[in-house]
DNA sequence: TTATATTTGCAACTTAGTTGCATTTAATAA
DNA sequence: TTATTAAATGCAACTAAGTTGCAAATATAA
């Protein structure tokens, strides 16, 4: 299976023991287009897994340039897979954020760069990110039927 | 006091009781220039008010078009004034907001609308959001000293 | 002044996420 | 192949942010 092996070189590369629960929670992240929160995959894993280990994964996987927190009007944070070009010492996700208000979902559009914005005097910026809300793709075209 | 004046003014316009609480948290609002959370706001009220008011009170601002939500990276929601292009049908703060990482506060930048970025193919945009993180005006002047 | 809808406070609850600690396991070396 | 060990997992208990139901208080209008 080609993308097992992926997923197994992601976690060779960040220095992780391939444990089962990792190739799992990867999985469900291969799966999706969109960004996931601790309830999406522990909804999304068959082998139920402690809610600490859910939590400790995505913190070492975010570490890791593994994935990104993705900025969003839910309570709960969502992540989403990193492009190669994240590393453990920098993630490069300068990639504005969509928000369906119809299905929920956040997709990261990696070919959408943030503009930036001349600030006032005195203020310096260091990163930006960027919310766009909308309706996505498929919300649309469900609504054309 | 003018303050107050416009302060009543503003509730007044709501249809909002003029209450004690409701006073004293707006008065918070207007005593800083950043957005406040409600544990800036318990924190800054001399009176010690309910957690539930508290609340509760934020909402119906929101409601009402006084206050609106700032996006911000914290785990708690932050409120800022509306201008007075905002009605309780619609709020008018399509501006950027600038969170300073070395003090923590989140400022509405008034005067920087959000530049719109092209979506692809299939998505509509209906509103958008943009933070900017960096140093603030008085951290960077602190530096220089 | 009284009547009433609105607002407030209290208690109990929910949801998202964290911490400490004991047990298990993946990777490496013998 | 087995033993060693640092890293990973699971459990229980906890914290922090925010909500709900309901009874008591109060701003406003009659
Ligand atoms: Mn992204
Ligand atoms: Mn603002
Ligand atoms: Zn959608
Ligand atoms: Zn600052």
């Amino acid at each position: 299976m080609k993308s097992l092996e992926e997923t197994d070189a992601l976690l060779k590369e960040a220095n992780l023991k391939l444990t089962p629960t990792r190739r799992r929670i990867l999985k469900v992240f291969r799966k999706y287009p969109f960004a996931l929160s601790y309830n999406d995959i522990n909804d999304s894993v068959k082998e139920k897994l402690d809610k600490v280990t859910i939590y400790r994964t995505l913190k070492t996987f975010e570490e890791k340039g593994i994935i990104h927190q993705v900025l969003d009007t839910s309570s709960q944070v969502k992540y989403a897979l990193c492009n190669s070009s994240c590393s453990k010492h920098e993630h490069q996700d300068a990639h504005i954020h969509f928000k369906c208000t119809s299905c929920h979902q956040t997709y990261c559009i990696e070919d959408r760069e943030i503009p930036s914005v001349p600030l006032p005097k005195g203020f310096t910026e260091v990163h930006s990110s960027m919310l766009v809300e909308g309706i996505c793709k498929d919300c649309n075209e469900l609504a054309l039927l």
